[in-house]
DNA sequence: TTGACTTATATGTCTAGACATATAATCGTG
DNA sequence: CACGATTATATGTCTAGACATATAAGTCAA
């Protein structure tokens, strides 16, 4: 019944503790709202020292699998099967990954005061200047993704000299950005005239589009438009369940 | 300098060690490859025991921000991948909570031997049976999202018997099969005659496609496409950064 | 009954050690 | 020089304690 299954061959006891509590859980065993073994009773029950049991509770409750209260105890949390990792690549470095050839080409660059729908877009109250950017993406020399972009020159001064030219500005901000919050929304169109010939589709067909919006620390950096040929990407996300 | 600038009031050493050498990352002074500080060094540093130090290391470990490797040291890992986390409601709870009215109609179940495609589909080998659904989402009485859903009945076999026609296969799924793991697809295709008369739009109306294919510890549960009108459906999913 | 105070308790963090283990670096040997 | 054996060392896990802290539960007074 409780022969080790996943064990590859002598796991740790922290981690031991760890699998078994999971596979309770896993298994229903142990629903949502459940309470499981206070600390001191899982020492007593694998003979361990406190330590070991935290470690393994606390990576549980890192997991979001369980949820602790002090003086409470700790409780199996409701599963969020909703939540997926999507993992969405630097085109460039996905494009590598299948092992194509990456192009790229800047459409237009233009550098302009914020008008009311850049600010809309960006999510901005004050006046500043934007760079606008249109480019495009391909692997093979087939046209791969269309990029729309907006950059916040008041938080990426930088961005005004950058030569956007050879280098696109989704590589150029991981760069010189270093780190950044994002929201990506998703969603599906059908090509109208400027897409279908970005994208060498036809019109009416169908496109994927991702527009990611990322900013740090409550400043707005940039917000981009993706366009994809919907019959040729995907976007995977994976469920991580612990 | 190292002032803290995120510290709450009182934060706990390992977390100060944490964010003192996450800054270090995610502002570049640290670069991918760098070699971060020994634990002893950093012992040394805070003049505190080896465990807390080794506290914030394996965290910053778990988190994918270093690499730890025994002999060698701990290095700053290079930046991955954007990764967000997308989540993808049930559909029930979505329009609920929208404050919509949630309406839910069963256009057809087959139970059948697997025939090869349901087999491709499904990603198993075996010959086995299986139950075949589609059926339709609405909100307000408007159409939402078209589901098509091919169950393994030799992972869930009291599906067979399971009354889809007034639960959706969805909820009656999370009720019945604890914990699961998944993958979800995203793509667009533009509206078939048959999509176009299930979510009531024109015949080539752009539509976001979400085919999830759903197991548990290598078993087959579930494969589903849920086609949802591409003008009206988003899909956000946040980025999580530390 | 309700609200304020006290207490018990489970978790949160931390220490100063210990031995285990993987592996980079060094040393020998053919 | 190439290759195998040895050694040093950084991380991995663990212990048997400790004190801190949030809070559920009980106590008591208004």
């Amino acid at each position: 019944m409780s022969l080790a299954t996943d064990a590859a061959d002598k796991p740790t006891l922290y981690k031991r503790i760890r699998a078994d509590i999971e596979k309770r859980i896993l298994t229903g065993e142990w629903p949502p709202g459940h309470r499981i073994p206070f600390e001191h009773e899982l020492v007593a029950r694998y003979g361990c020292s406190r330590m070991t049991v935290n470690k393994a509770l606390s990576e549980l409750a890192q997991a979001d699998l369980i949820e602790r209260r002090r003086r409470a105890g700790s409780f199996v949390r409701r599963p969020q099967h909703q939540s997926a990792v999507l993992k969405i690549a630097d085109i460039r470095a996905e494009i590598s990954a299948l092992g194509r050839a990456y192009g790229y080409e800047l459409i237009s660059r233009k550098l302009r005061a914020a008008t009311t729908a850049d600010r809309d877009r960006l999510g901005v109250k004050k006046a500043g200047k934007v760079v606008a950017i249109t480019c495009r993406h391909s692997a093979d020399n087939v046209p791969f993704a269309a990029e729309d972009r907006l950059i916040d020159l008041s938080s990426v001064p930088d961005a005004a000299t950058a030569d956007f030219s050879r280098e696109p500005p989704g590589s150029w901000l991981l760069h010189h950005v270093p780190w950044t919050e994002a929201e990506h929304t998703i969603s599906a169109i059908v090509a109208d005239d400027r897409t279908a010939e970005a994208l060498d589709i036809a019109v009416g067909a169908p496109c994927l589009v991702i527009d990611r919006y990322t900013w740090r620390s409550a400043r707005t950096i940039t917000a981009v438009r993706l366009l994809y040929p919907g019959d040729s990407h995907r976007l995977v996300a994976r469920f991580k369940g612990g």
